[in-house]
DNA sequence: AAAAATATGTTGCATTTACAACAATATTAT
DNA sequence: ATAATATTGTTGTAAATGCAACATATTTTT
């Protein structure tokens, strides 16, 4: 009857949904086993710092995909825990709160990173290397293509 | 330093969350914009319950991603309008609550098909069907290995 | 020059979501 | 046979998330 149509258990869109579920507990279950004192979340975000040095807060929530107000209560968080700085400075003239990963942040980063990276290289095991980076490529090509028909209102 | 290791942002999780993202952004401004009274997730369900008459709730739970709790909410909903109805019966010797589509949850369901396919039709002008296939194709093999790595307890 | 629109971050609230506890029943183990 | 465990669905609660409103400042439009 509709021949464009599929059932949504048998779409692209329910297999991404699945996918995104699924990588989001492996990660939040190596997190736990590991003893990781920051939240999934804040990782995200202190890595994200840490390579995009000076970035403001706006442009670290499209980054993080969230939005301005949780972004800023992540960073909040990360500042207590003296892993971030935030300052203010400009940005096309008008005023904008920056931040940096400070020295603590940096070695919690490294320290995340090290505990985290033998079980990385155990997944390669699960699938191979070119695997991942083929869906990777294709993957962002389409999601590309498809961001262009939403506005992202961050 | 990390050579196994990328940045968050260059991964494949991250890729899989943010095409999670665009594409539920996508589905529901397409449901605003055609003045659908049902809300995503309800479409979801009705839909998996209508090419899976007679499934029990925690099934359903597993198949639309949501846990029970929830998914019994959306039944509520879904009940409280007259599209699906929910009656005992037993699974495995045990006692559950199965469901079926209505005569109206079925009309309704049509409707929203006609109002969606168009747009369906559309989206195949941005990216091909054959893309779209290879991608599913692929993604779900590698989701289907990671899954075995988690335990989904629903 | 004044008004409107835009960019940025924060606060508050409402919705969504997950998770744990519970109740009822059935299966399995001792 | 009794106890322990497992399955299913509901309820309650806490956390996460998104969204709208606000404040401030700047740019653009009229």
């Amino acid at each position: 009857m509709f021949k464009n149509l599929r059932h949504y258990t048998d779409t692209l869109n329910y297999e991404v949904e699945k996918t995104a579920r699924v990588m989001r507990i492996l990660g939040m279950q190596l997190f736990e086993k590991l003893n990781i004192e920051l939240l999934l979340d804040e990782y995200v975000a202190l890595d994200t710092i840490s390579c995009n040095e000076g970035i403001c807060q706006r442009d670290l929530a499209k980054l993080i995909i969230k939005d301005r107000a949780n972004t800023g209560r992540i960073l909040n968080s990360l500042e207590n825990k003296g892993l971030v700085t935030r300052f203010v400075d400009t940005k096309n003239n008008r005023l904008v709160r920056k931040m940096a990963i400070t020295e603590n942040g940096y070695k919690k980063l490294i320290s995340i990173n090290k505990k985290v990276e033998s079980y990385i290289v155990e997944t390669k095991r699960i699938v191979s290397e070119e695997e991942i980076e083929a869906l990777y490529t294709s993957l962002k090509k389409v999601r590309e293509r498809f961001e262009e028909l939403i506005d992202f209102k961050i």
